[in-house]
DNA sequence: TATGCTCTCAGTCATTTTGTCTGTGGGAAG
DNA sequence: CTTCCCACAGACAAAATGACTGAGAGCATA
């Protein structure tokens, strides 16, 4: 049967990308980023993953010239949102905390990302003490 | 073409849970754990799921029985640091920070979390302080 | 008006992946 | 010798994915 279907294919991210550091573009032009050249198969393929990054909802399309110009509808977070939360529940029953330890332990952080990584929990920390008391796990 | 091989699959994952809860078992006893029932092709598709598994390093096979018995070769975070990686590579260029900024902000994290990711840092920091000094990015 | 271009839209396709399942043969137990 | 369980090889269908073709609309210029 069909496998977790993934949010976003490589290829659409692919789009995305262009998406978020372009703003809002027409096909031909995402065309052209992606493949330099923009052959008409490759312009209908990068139609393609548009129409069907529109029907997820990732991107939106402006109709209003004759030539549809496409921007992205979920940022760059979003999407690592999205994703770290679909790993959190695959293995960890959706728990955070492992991928924090993760990332923490595992990985190389440079001194920047701890500092900055301090001084994110530090924030968390002063603005929801207070209001989040309520809020179990 | 084809997407990007999702290392592990969903069926996959749910063997490989069984694994790590119940370490070293044999393909019927999986089974059994898995469908309860255990008819001869779900017996099967496990093998083959377990055989897959076994190509890809993830588990490791016992023949020194007749009866195989099987057992992780990874742990639930060996597969975390991997699919972490998987989405840093994808969307932030192969940075950490992304991730920790999204789960420290977006995520809510108990104060418990928050506890205990402060004191992973400090570990980590003390232990790293003075030989990663080069580790450019 | 005719011609030419560029678009959009609606499929079609070949490949791969993935989860399932069937069939064959070996070997141990009764 | 029969029976049963196991390992192994290979077959499948369904779905995902990336790439591509063809029809027809809209518009500008010759």
């Amino acid at each position: 049967m069909a496998r977790t279907p993934q949010d976003i294919t490589d290829a659409e991210l692919d789009v995305l990308q262009v998406l978020w550091k372009h703003g809002p573009t027409p096909i031909r032009r995402i065309t052209e980023l992606l493949y330099g050249d923009s052959k008409t198969s490759q312009y209908a393929t990068v139609q393609k993953l548009l129409e069907r990054l529109e029907s997820k909802g990732c991107v939106e399309r402006d109709r209003s010239s004759n030539v549809h110009v496409f921007s992205a509808a979920i940022g760059r977070d979003d999407l690592v949102g999205r994703r770290l939360q679909a790993v959190a529940e695959d293995l960890c029953e959706g728990s955070w905390t492992p991928l924090l330890t993760s990332l923490v332990q595992t990985k190389k952080l440079s001194e920047e990302d701890r500092r900055v990584l301090r001084q994110l929990i530090d924030d968390h920390d002063a603005g929801k003490t207070k209001k989040d008391r309520r809020e179990r796990k």
